[in-house]
DNA sequence: TCACAAGTACACTGATCTGTAAAGTGGGAG
DNA sequence: CTCCCACTTTACAGATCAGTGTACTTGTGA
């Protein structure tokens, strides 16, 4: 069974080929119908592992959904550090770049995620059907407090005064956003949005 | 079966005692454990009928999730306009009465509600969890049509420039901190929440 | 050559899932 | 008095749920 190398809630476990395989097709169930209504058979059958793989590698359902939230996070969060490090902002003056910075977070989730976030977020969706006391709440909020850290950040650079209210401010409304992407099936929510925390930084 | 008279998604159909408590007892179950994980003999075992009545008086469980996220709507619309109604904004100017009525929306979500919103909004919850063809989902949608049509309504009357784009603002807001309701468990960005649409409205 | 890790095949447990069948009780209205 | 309605009890069907036991294969590295 893989187990974590550190204590960071967000890091995931090393995994053998037939775990990814097996992690891979649980987390394109997990998102598209939820966590509650994939059982472990689909989960086997449609990666083509056996159940006593799934097993063998993750010990349970549940930390296979905490698996699923770290490398969910992961995956997530290194693109957009590809997407932040390939921002051409040398000529601009901190603001406009700190500016064009959260504007890129807030494409990240429209741009890159294509199809795969008709549903919204995976993590709101996943905290609403976890139990509060579910390992899995741990991640969630981890990764939603890295969020709002990454967007103070990037303000508190910008020389913007109350970076971390305004970080708060913008992250309310891209959170808005991104569940009503899930609700309404399309992204203009996700780019009414953005015109607003564009405006909202000018 | 209970039937609908109306053919608004939103209008819930008319229940008999036995029919009311089955409700209340699954709006309680499938608010704070999530609908899936709740199952019909739960329901049944502590709303004291039995599964026979469920079924006579409702058909299906999905039915039953229909009919819970209508009677939600229901009863918090009806308290909103009882407490919009008991705003005293008689002698103030267009826009300060404006701006009061959408605080007092955003209060809606504190106040009113107490410990049976602590895990956020049931209809995003609800949303979640639901396929995308199920007809809960037109309840979801007009659920939160509604709301939005209601904010700019409020900002219309009260003489603001563009009232549809301002009331998309405070929507994408609102419904940005409710969900953190739900999982950071208290309202700390409610109230954050409520100081920029505050400010926003000023 | 030996050991071990990763994986397969498959039958199985006990619980829980939604939904149904059959038969009966109590009360109110015509 | 009878008929209907809301509701009850007990029992069950058929599927699916998470999770396990046992025995076998295959590739790799010391």
């Amino acid at each position: 069974m893989a187990t974590t190398t550190t204590e960071d809630p967000l890091t995931p476990p090393q995994l053998t080929a037939g775990a990814q395989r097996i992690l891979e097709t649980a987390a394109g169930l997990f998102y598209s119908r939820g966590i509650h209504a994939v059982g472990v058979d689909t989960i086997a059958d449609e990666s083509g592992r056996t159940k006593r793989t799934l097993y063998d590698r993750f010990g349970s359902k549940d930390a296979l959904v905490v698996t699923y939230l770290q490398v969910r996070h992961h995956t997530w969060w290194s693109r957009l550090e590809r997407r932040l490090a390939a921002l051409d902002v040398d000529d601009l003056d901190g603001r406009s770049a700190a500016r064009d910075r959260v504007l890129a977070i807030v494409d990240s989730y429209s741009l890159d995620a294509g199809a795969e976030a008709e549903r919204g977020c995976a993590f709101v969706n996943a905290a609403a059907e976890l139990p509060t006391d579910h390992p899995g709440r741990a991640v969630i909020r981890a990764h939603k407090a890295r969020v709002v850290d990454l967007l103070a950040g990037i303000l508190d650079n910008g020389g913007h005064p109350a970076p971390e209210a305004l970080a708060e401010h913008a992250f309310l409304i891209l959170e808005g956003a991104i569940v009503h992407r899930g609700l309404d099936g399309d992204d203009h929510r996700l780019q009414s949005a953005r015109a607003f925390i564009g405006d909202l930084l000018a």
